[in-house]
DNA sequence: TCGTTCTACTAAATCGATTTAGTAGTGTAG
DNA sequence: CTACACTACTAAATCGATTTAGTAGAACGA
């Protein structure tokens, strides 16, 4: 029924429709006291909706940013979403979500779909599988912000957490409890810009503090395969370890699992430090300190970088670091004399 | 510089724009072999992608879905989400979402800003407070689907979990470990459907058991001012309530904080089943049993039901229930002999 | 051989805005 | 009194598809 448009409206108005777009668009000296009056009564007492599709059509603008994510209800990211969404809905942008679940194919359709939608600009956690597509997007002048990235070739628009801090922070909080024996849990860095940055926070503070690096002390993590060795095996590392730091949340939680079976205690018997926040953590056993990453912050940046590129174009690509922090809870103990 | 459209396309291919336009809508009996082959070879040397919103226009079909939910970083509502988009993104529609922190001004704008899209469908879990603008849209031919609302009138395409048989099975689960003294925790109920059927699946439960309702029992939580009367000085109710059962999340972790505080252990001195599942329970100090509902389905299902009424229009009201499902873990105890 | 049906197309209108170039009428300065 | 600037508009082209009505030519049956 309410197929209201423009010329209704000018009609109702008795203006053209040139000039009922010009109040649209807020340009109000272009028309008289009166006649502003008179359209504004007719886009009320005909409910007068302004058809956005239309609107898009001819100023080759949506107002839409696609983002692509590996998956929309982890905790991380949907907080991540979260950020650049309230920063999107403050300019008038809207967000169209694209769920890959790191999968290359998908990504690739994703980026297929969001180049049909013409969308303005993409923010992306890229997979690193489908750079040639971005790069066709950026040929179209589609702006491209990246965050979190698994590959890292140092281009682009980048917004990261800052692991190597988060991981320096999380080794030298050890430290200063006394801990010199601390092990690495990782997942195989293979190429992963924010796995090898965090092995280098965590050498780096060792080697701030004179500790000498332990190869033996870095041990790898499998997404389907768990632990290379078992938790209660690396403890039998000679010298002993007191201490994990665990560089991701599955690590951590796998973690817990394995030292809860195998009766560890922490921190009694050992000290844990996770990365990555773990909810609920309060109500925990044992309330784990964990680095943080923030990622509220890092979505907010992410759209706020994207939305300034596209509103200011500027073909100076930008990196930002957001840091991370270190949440201090109960599964640190201070050890030595 | 990649401006191509279906114009070129169709000069490439030497057709006319018409064929191009069957072709890229898959009608190929339009067309011979020898055209449709040349059309496909066009489209790919001058990587063509089509323009959706011009499309959009022309065939007054975003192809896109509005949401309105509280918070898209929510536990449940970023599951709901997932389970919406992926039925969403399978039948080739888009998500575009709105959060409102449940402020009725908010949710206003984003209920405008939708029309204004002109998006096929509305998703919204409503607050209640905008059901003029929402029958506005109705009015318009935009099917809306609801889910999770606060206040049922019983009208409209709705998704629900069975809070009902939730709490009933919650409740019961108590009754057969031998609990008669069960402390039922809500808000207020305010005329919100999902709090009094919850409340009527605890009176059932008791009712089947032959267990009077004693209205001693039902305490009250504000989510400002926390519980009315304190957990521990509810445990001094006689006789002696037993088990407490926590009609949501942010009720059960304050009554899990005030227990903590108040020394008073879990199962040995009290039971008790929260409502809504909690993340990362495994590592809780005590595992808490827990009445859950199924986010991802209760978001799959207003997806599937909204681009069915999308597909196949049918003025029929559909109201649809998700089964809620029991969780046990460790903080139940059996009592009496 | 003529009429009819198919096949394989095309021309042109249309969706609902925006925007540019242009103009009537009034006011003002020289 | 003319020229020029301003004010307050409007006409028409345009964005990039879709879709309807129409047509040329081939094939076919009677």
């Amino acid at each position: 029924m309410n197929k209201v448009k423009l010329v209704d409206v000018a009609q109702a108005a008795g203006v053209s429709k040139s000039t009922v777009s010009q109040f649209l668009n807020g340009r109000y000296n272009y028309m008289s006291k009166d006649t502003r009056a008179r359209i504004e009564q007719a886009i009320n007492t005909l409910d007068y909706v302004p058809n956005s599709i239309a609107r898009s059509l001819k100023t080759n603008k949506t107002k839409t940013i696609g983002v692509i994510v590996r998956d929309i209800a982890g905790y991380y990211t949907s907080r991540a979403i979260r950020g650049m969404d309230d920063l999107c809905k403050k300019n008038s942008y809207n967000l169209i979500i694209y769920n890959t679940d790191f999968d290359a194919q998908t990504e690739a359709r994703a980026l297929k779909s969001l180049t049909q939608l013409r969308v303005d600009g993409i923010i992306i956690v890229p997979s690193g599988m489908n750079s040639g597509l971005i790069s066709k997007i950026l040929e179209r002048e589609t702006p491209v912000v990246q965050f979190q990235m698994e590959r890292d070739d140092g281009a682009g628009n980048l917004i990261l957490s800052d692991y190597k801090q988060g991981a320096f922070d999380g080794t030298e909080h050890l430290i200063q409890l006394g801990h010199r024996r601390i092990c690495f849990l990782t997942q195989e860095f293979a190429q992963v810009k924010s796995r090898s940055e965090r092995y280098q926070g965590y050498v780096d503070a060792l080697t701030t503090h004179g500790i000498p690096v332990d190869e033996s002390l870095i041990q790898y993590w499998h997404r389907e395969r768990g632990f290379q060795n078992a938790p209660a095996d690396m403890l039998k590392i000679e010298p002993q370890p007191t201490a994990m730091f665990a560089q991701h949340l599955a690590i951590t939680t796998d973690l817990l699992k394995a030292l809860d079976n195998a009766n560890i205690r922490i921190p009694d018997d050992l000290s844990v430090v996770g990365f990555d926040e773990l909810p609920m953590a309060e109500f925990f056993k044992v309330p784990i300190t964990v680095v943080k990453q923030e990622p509220y912050r890092v979505g907010a940046e992410s759209a706020k970088l994207l939305i300034n590129l596209l509103e200011n174009p500027s073909s100076e690509n930008q990196r930002i670091m957001i840091p991370c922090s270190l949440v201090q809870r109960e599964s640190c103990k201070r050890i030595g004399r």
